[in-house]
DNA sequence: TTCGATACCGAACATTCAGTTCGATAACAT
DNA sequence: ATGTTATCGAACTGAATGTTCGGTATCGAA
């Protein structure tokens, strides 16, 4: 990709999320994006066919990008898997959110965060079917699979959305433990 | 009230509701609002100030009014309380949503739903504070209390979510079940 | 029934924003 | 060095927002 095109994405992206932790996002025009990015008019619409889609694209690149390598073969392992402890995945998570890769927390926290928690839950879905063995222990059997799946990936959005919210004052061991307490009510039944 | 103020808003809001689930929230017009609720343009501004305010009346009218009897004294239980068996307050709760006062599972399930869920769940959690006893004994004593309350909302509005999306195909008993097996995984604790 | 108040109508208007067009300029890859 | 392509910026169309105002219909109270 062409290296103009390239900082002219980054430059929008980066504006975008600026105005995003400062107000709602359907009050947000082109022309402040345009103005903040410093680019011209035509050029925004060159990359982006609507706002729609940069939002689109923005979720694609962060969510995508940060699930993609989780399912499937060991050594594709580039983004969550590549860390020491290899013990839970959600640990992982909750660390490289802590880290704050890409302001992917900014995205989380804003004022419409419902959107981007959507994107984040359907990769984290994904994820968790590729996990399902460590949550059957906790499942009870009359609850149907999908619901049960449903009902982890949600409590572990509500998670991160709980503690960002609160200003991520728990350790990511700490708010890993709540999370399966929630989960399983017990932190036993994980591997 | 006067009656034609009754009549107009009424309008509004059926002709709201209507678009709301043929298409995104934010494509929705002001004059598509009012062809549909066949009035004048002046009219609507009369009532609202603009489409985020008709949103905002239309929620607390709807979610206000279910939750607003169920905290307080006995006798005010008009909406959800004045039914029969009076084992389950979300027993009530899944009752009511399949009889659809309101149009309120339309809202629940189009394409925006995040916004109404939203509303949703806070009046929740006003009801389930004030229900917190029933849940103490399926909470972990390492787990906050408010991790646990956000954890409850967060779930029932969740089982709402899939229950809706899912064709209502479970009865509510069985809902209910559901809703209690994920919260406490089990069933039994809660009287 | 009358009468004053007020809600509604509807057309016209200013304003803002979205999305397009195009010729000129600058940066790119080879 | 050269052909390609991204960007610029200004001008433009079209659509939606929100306002104004004079005229009409409806309401509620006496």
């Amino acid at each position: 990709m062409d290296r103009r095109q390239r900082k002219t994405r980054e430059a929008i992206f980066k504006a975008f999320i600026e105005l995003l932790s400062q107000k709602d996002i359907n009050k947000i025009t082109v022309g402040e994006i345009i103005e903040r990015a410093d680019i011209g008019r035509a050029t925004f619409y060159a990359h982006f066919e609507t706002k729609d889609f940069l939002i689109k694209e923005l979720c694609e690149e962060l969510f995508d990008h940060i699930f993609e390598a989780s399912v499937g073969d060991e050594d594709a392992h580039t983004h969550i898997f590549d860390c020491d402890a290899p013990d839970s995945v959600f640990l992982h998570l909750f660390q490289h959110l802590r880290k704050n890769d890409n302001n992917i927390l900014e995205l989380l926290s804003c004022e419409n965060n419902e959107l981007f928690l959507r994107y984040f839950k359907a990769g984290l879905e994904k994820l968790i079917k590729s996990q399902m063995e460590s949550f059957e222990n906790g499942r009870a059997k009359e609850l149907p699979e999908e619901f049960w799946l449903n009902h982890i990936a949600a409590t572990f959005v509500e998670t991160v959305r709980w503690w960002i919210i609160n200003g991520i004052r728990e350790s990511e061991e700490t708010i890993t433990k709540y999370f399966f307490l929630a989960v399983n009510n017990t932190d036993l039944n994980v591997k």
